[in-house]
DNA sequence: GCGAAACATTTTAAATTTAAAATGTTAACA
DNA sequence: TGTTAACATTTTAAATTTAAAATGTTTCGC
């Protein structure tokens, strides 16, 4: 039985709870990013950023301009713009402009973009399901509760 | 009041519930990463990795080795290689080789690098708590609880 | 001892990420 | 109307990240 280390071995006695909370948070997402990460190369030669660009398209039935997908994915929007460079000239995606405004450009899946990540999500999910799987419905119920309060209180915190 | 989109938006109704803690998780961690980035970059000119290794080190009175870093901070060793040039150029940290090993060297902080990191960690010690203020000392324990759960489910199944 | 395999680190190349500047478009308002 | 500010996106440049190859070292079996 050996010792694991991790970000949580940078703590100190005198740390206070949050930092503790905060290291535990960011271990249990750093492996769950690493793992879904190698799978989605291994397994599909695509990348985690690739995968939620094509996922946020998918409940958008209308389509997300590259500024939704940006505030949604959480990442810078020229970051948005490299994605959708790919993704279009692979064929998964279209980009076209909106007449009411020319300043921005719906994007919406493909037949073949949405073909593609069906199959990749229908594994992502037994990926996340599994790496989950030691937690009952009711403690994946007490984490959503006491998650949504950090985030609530985070966003709170954006603008005064 | 209006909608806050992020990476939950991209949840279906039929989703697993795995899914969705798995979103807010990644939510909850991509924002207080980017507002830690945000405000170590503003008041201290530096980034989120380069704070993370000296945390590490400031906790190991002996030193570390590259390969320990590597493991701790949960990245590849040639990110760790790449920090650490940069640091050991500004005198922050020394890497010296390791007599029974010259394979490995051993990294420590220089005084210079201590009493920097040290006044950062008390500011970064504040912001966190207030990141997470809103939960009260019993929620803290709850979560650490539950995510200590996640945590050990995935190092269990890391092999076998 | 010898050779092969494992190990620790660095280097390399490609991809990703971000902040900031640049471009073009729309809105506000005097 | 005309000027300015805000907006959406793309481009750029610098930094970060990763996987994989390269380098040098140690270990282990024979």
């Amino acid at each position: 039985m050996e010792m694991l280390l991790d970000q949580e071995s940078r703590i100190a006695d005198a740390d206070h709870g949050s930092i503790r909370l905060w290291l535990r948070l960011l271990t249990c997402t750093s492996l769950i990013e690493q793992r879904l990460r190698a799978r989605l190369r291994a397994e599909y030669g695509t990348t985690l950023p690739r995968f939620d660009f094509l996922a946020q398209l998918e409940r958008a039935d209308a389509g997300l301009t590259m500024g939704e997908l940006s505030q949604r994915m959480m990442v810078s929007g020229g970051n948005i713009s490299g994605i959708a460079s790919q993704l279009e000239r692979e064929g998964l995606i279209h980009r076209a402009p909106v007449p009411e405004n020319r300043r921005t450009h719906c994007v919406t899946l493909t037949e073949e973009g949405r073909r593609q990540f069906r199959d990749m999500a229908e594994e992502h999910e037994r990926w996340v399901i599994e790496m989950l799987g030691d937690l009952n419905a009711g403690e994946v119920e007490q984490l959503m509760a006491l998650l949504g309060k950090v985030k609530k209180g985070l966003v709170s915190k954006r603008e005064g």
